[in-house]
DNA sequence: GATGAATGAGCATTCATTCAT
DNA sequence: CATGAATGAATGCTCATTCAT
């Protein structure tokens, strides 16, 4: 990477870093591009370079950000010596809400702008433009592979269990509703294990 | 009712008709003040002896159109001799979804703006102001004792039924994200069969 | 006076002191006609029944509550027996000045609004409408008249001891500018006999 | 100065300039942003640029009118050879007030917005911002240095002379009230001699 | 590439005034 | 006389976007 090129990505990352800490401190609508340039300490004009617009700016914070979060947790989770699916699955589940629940600014901000399409692109893409990672969705079928049984349908499986979790932490985990988040949680468990169960081809 | 007060409710809902139809055209961002007062051909400032700004006018109109949709299928569920509680349940998420599935308008407004601190509101209150409906809360809990099992945290049960429900629909039902609802809808069921299950005091 | 007519007075009343109220704690300009109807509890449309506008009512009120101001003061000047000019006009600034100074806020309102019309109009009108009471300018010139000597431009006299203390007072009482009004009263009283002794006709 | 610079400042100057004549028009409360922008040629987001408000703008103008008064009358004061306070101060009162005489625009908008709080930055800050002048006020003390008796309090004898003149002034040139200036002047000018002599500390 | 002054459309909100009841 | 719902012009202010430097 040349120098200049080094200089870009700096002015990219700040504006992208000013933009998280805005959004999630003033909200999306009234964050200005103004307010992120002025905090980025670039031009008005420089945002332009980088981003199409707001929304454009937020995608991509979006599945920056999720991506981390699951590469930390399967990272993790390979740490650990589990048999099988079920507790693999559970585990990425718990060490993603454990890293929300530790991080509830962040919780916010992925919760109310990540829909299942920005998911899936999340999980297909490398988690960087330029590394060795393999994808999220390689990841699960290798995990899936590994079973000596079949999972019917794992499209489905994965997206009930992304929707189930992510609707759930956001409501428990940042405004105890219905009731705090630890109580919830064995049933939610529950219910990912019954998915799983019912996606199994008996 | 005086003539003056007819008058006034009138306007009131066609101020809430005409707006629910621009924030499911245009979007709720999009659709200005002067927007909604045009097309409800009332002047700009008769909005505001109704509404505080538009989000107050957004919050009613969810609320109301929510509760019609539970009112709806709680009434046709009641017409079916069910005999358990799985299937009243699942009866209910099935016509709610029905009626989703032909009305996506209403679908994309609600999945989007439908909070669980909304809801709450929705299944507590009554229906209308003025009647004799009971809330959806007391024929939840009706429903319940009439079975010869007790549940566990009913009011986490229902959350993972909505939240799974809710989540799930909006990308199924409107994108075909991750694949037709038809097909996703067996898996789904099931879960909520499981959920059920697992709230089951044994 | 009829029934009908002291409701009515009683609505005006409560219109100018509600204003009143409104005008010096949140201005005059944001002070809206709603605002000084709900305040009142009257409806908006009735305080068109009574004033033409809010400056309408600010004149009003200037001049009523400025003539209180004169009337009370020379009813207190007349108890004591003071046998010259000079006496009597320093007496009554200071009685004003002491009025103002334990009201502030009905200082602020009419050191901002008063001008010389209005006050030549408080001066001259008796003080109420259907009462007995002398006009302060035919208070003023038995005043003079009582004297054994001449007053040369009795009503320029008149206008440069009103504007001088005044404009001293608004500031050295409300803000303590140039310093607080104390050390200045001595200087100010100075120069009202020296104003005066000028107008003697030698 | 760059290019660039040069246009602000005749951006800004065009915005003073106009809105000084507006002011003065159609008066402050009745010019709107709009009418400021649109008469100096701008769009309306320039406004915004320079001053935070309408009321930002007004204080700066009444600042910067004001000490240009007061420069030229010191100017030509010093022109002459006076040889004692008396004359000097009476001379400056008189320049200003044939400036005013000539400029009655001016003295509207002048008397109807300087305070003491302003008066006190106008004749604190050198009038111009990068010049060599000395403020006002500290020609004001070396005036009184040159004089062989002291002065009692010279900041009350100042805000006495500069109160009694400016409320006086505001009525009697622009509205003739209570009669033409030039009959009240030699009494004025008395007064303010009376003013000077009762500080002197004999 | 980077800047930031300038733009002007666009928006929410207020409010004096009217008039049918 | 009194009301208060309705009006819609008017205003302050924001902000994404452009473009000359």
């Amino acid at each position: 990477m040349g120098k200049l090129t080094i200089n870009k990505q700096k002015k990219k990352d700040s504006i992208l870093n000013t933009a998280f800490e805005l959004f999630t401190t003033k909200g999306i609508v009234k964050t200005s591009i103004s307010d992120i340039a002025d905090s980025a300490g670039v031009a008005k004009g420089t945002f332009y370079l980088y981003f199409k617009d707001k929304y454009d700016l937020k995608n991509k914070l979006v599945s920056y950000k999720s991506s981390q979060l699951f590469k930390t947790a399967v990272t993790n989770m390979e740490k650990q010596n589990l048999s099988n699916l079920e507790d693999k699955i559970i585990f990425i589940v718990d060490d993603i809400i454990n890293q929300l629940k530790s991080n509830k600014i962040l919780l916010s901000f992925i919760a109310k702008n990540l829909s299942w399409g920005i998911f899936k692109n999340v999980i297909t893409a490398d988690t960087e433009a330029d590394n060795e990672d393999n994808s999220f969705r390689e990841i699960y079928y290798k995990m899936l592979s590994e079973e000596n049984f079949e999972i019917e349908e794992p499209e489905i499986m994965l997206f009930l269990i992304v929707e189930l979790v992510s609707s759930t932490c956001y409501s428990a985990i940042l405004y105890n509703e219905p009731t705090e988040f630890e109580k919830i949680k064995p049933f939610l468990y529950n219910s990912i294990r019954s998915i799983i169960w019912n996606h199994k081809n008996k």
